[in-house]
DNA sequence: CAACTGTGATATTACATATATCACAGTTAT
DNA sequence: ATAACTGTGATATATGTAATATCACAGTTG
């Protein structure tokens, strides 16, 4: 179900955090369901047990997930519920578009970009 | 005509290269036209001089500027020429779009934002 | 009790960012 | 030629982040 890219620019635990997001968005991921747990996903992407525990502290900060001792990591019930994520996601979304401008991206290729991407997924 | 965020995220030297493309491509700056010496560059924002002398380099290897030898930096006659820039920055703002929508963006939000974007630039 | 959960702390390695200095070489104007 | 400017190159240092490696501790489950 997770895959790294090691290549990737992008952190690994940032890579975990948004593929969970993600699945939770799409509703791969429901509501009190259960996540593998930190040593176990560690086992499977190859990678140490604190980068996972890293993606997953992250994730119950931002209220995503929830821990019970001893058990493991679920979904939150109201996983999406606090705006902040948005917002932010918004912001740093601003960002990067204003920085592709910059480098001769048209509203054409963003339009464009934008369409196959949600044709996709 | 420069500035830097102190508080971003974004490197200082991506900053000033960024600042630098988007003039290009608003046209303030022109091919052939002169940049600032790193050293006055440097001094107007605060920073070092190794900084902007990352910034400025990176820019030459990716063909936006030249520089000649006891002279000064210029910007590039074939500045936007080059694909590779072009190419990099949509792959970038693909994976912040993908990144957007795990968090909940919505296919309307980034429309809405794009106009938005174009609308005040 | 054994085997599983997450937690917490520590140490280490590697890399990126940014700074501080210094010496060197080419250009320009006086 | 000299002074004052350009960029170049190297070195050293500090800081923060990312990722790894271990270890000990505590709660849960069968």
């Amino acid at each position: 179900m997770f895959e790294i890219d090691p290549k990737s620019r992008t952190p690994v635990y940032v890579q975990i955090k948004e593929q969970i997001m993600l699945f939770v968005q799409l509703g791969l991921l429901k509501p009190d369901e259960q996540l593998p747990s930190i040593r176990e996903l560690s086992k499977q992407l190859g990678i140490n047990v604190n980068t996972v525990k890293r993606a997953f502290s992250d994730l119950e900060i931002e209220g995503i997930i929830y821990t019970v001792a001893g058990r493991g990591c679920f979904i939150s019930d109201d996983a999406f519920s606090n705006s902040k994520i948005k917002e932010n996601a918004l912001r740093d979304l601003q960002d990067s578009i204003k920085s592709s401008i910059a480098k001769g991206i048209s509203k054409n290729d963003i339009l464009v970009l934008v369409d196959e991407l949600f044709k996709e997924g």
